[in-house]
DNA sequence: GCGTAACCCTACGCACGAGTAGGTATGCTC
DNA sequence: GAGCATACCTACTCGTGCGTAGGGTTACGC
């Protein structure tokens, strides 16, 4: 063929991100099982053997996604946090970057969260990276606490944080669903259910259940 | 044969219950698509077709463990409500019922929010379980918020119950992977979460972004 | 005691989609 | 311009598991 090859030959690097951005838009849309590898290949522009030749099998390329979309997560949060910063202030980043991430990656957070939390084989890789961030919230609710000259037992200061974090993956999702929202803001209201409630606790103001 | 027939016949009534209770239980260990039909029908103590002839095909099957399990969780949390108590103590009596079910039924609350989510057939059902539940919620902040004099713009009211849903969900996932947990206890830490930050928005108390 | 309806089974068809075999063309190196 | 590695394709295999055909047995009405 001399005039025009259909679609140029690509260096391995590029086709690799050009599949994994078709994967994610895959699974995203279709969910894992639904998902087909050819439709993928399709998508990417390729066909369905060189997915297999550089990805690997259904499950290793949904796994690649997984890590791209939580590596880009994770250092968009991470670029944010400053650890000499006052809780607040290091709450109210944290969340920034975060909504700002989903709602730039509203795809990745779809594959991350929707699809992978269910799956089996990966809810194992996610529940890490979850492990990961309750840790972090929680330390600093611990940081600040001891900051105030109170404390609290481990048990508690675990589950208050496994609560923060649901509410604001709660949000995430309802920001993926609504386009037009605005992440900044919707930090911002995460941050008033957030930190008042949590500023209350590092008072030391609880609330009890009545005796009925 | 005049002896023993191995397995007894049962009236449909008491056989659909065994199915949607074996169905409902290998879901949640395996996910729907991991689910085998063989497996449930084995487990249910009978052959595979007399599941398709009562419950209908796989999806319906779910479908049927979704309403069944939803249904059961509904009328949990209804019965605790009387509309006329003041709003902390709807929101206490509400959570405690709710982590009473997922408690007691590890299973179908694993069913319904563990599985159905990811799974696009479903998803549309589960959303709008979640959306009655949300809509309930927000109509209690803005009655106890009017009751104060004070008002809130209708998103603001949506986004602040999402959170709250979200982080009661989340912490029904940490009660359902910690089986020695306390129910009523995990109800007071949610509340504790919960109610100090609404409590604050209902007084007027708001939290603004610095001006960097 | 005989029809009939409900309960229940073994054994199969068949589609669908993951993964592969085997071959072609293109560019890069010496 | 021979040799070789890399990019790429068409067309297949084959396991897996949903759903069903067709037939047997127990109970109940009359």
């Amino acid at each position: 063929m001399s005039s025009a090859p259909a679609f140029k030959r690509l260096p391995r690097a590029v086709r690799e991100q050009q599949m994994l951005d078709a994967a994610v838009k895959v699974f995203s849309r279709r969910g894992f099982h639904a998902a087909g590898m050819d439709e993928i290949a399709e998508d990417a522009g390729i066909s369905k053997p060189m997915v297999y030749a550089y990805l690997g099998t259904k499950e290793e390329l949904f796994v690649a996604c997984l890590h791209r979309e939580g590596t880009r997560m994770m250092q968009a949060i991470a670029g944010a946090a400053a650890p000499d910063l006052p809780a607040d202030e290091r709450l109210w980043r944290g969340l920034r970057a975060f909504f700002g991430f989903v709602g730039a990656y509203r795809d990745g957070w779809a594959v991350l969260y929707r699809q992978a939390r269910g799956e089996q084989p990966f809810a194992g890789e996610l529940a890490t990276m979850r492990t990961r961030l309750i840790e972090v919230v929680a330390g600093m609710l611990d940081h600040a606490l001891r900051a105030e000259g109170r404390e609290i037992a481990a048990l508690d200061l675990e589950v208050v944080a496994y609560a923060l974090v649901g509410a604001t993956e709660s949000l995430a999702d309802w920001l993926a669903d609504h386009p037009d929202a605005d992440p900044e803001k919707t930090a911002t209201r995460m941050m008033n259910v957030a930190w008042l409630g949590a500023a209350q606790l590092l008072h030391g103001v609880t609330w009890c259940p009545p005796s009925d």
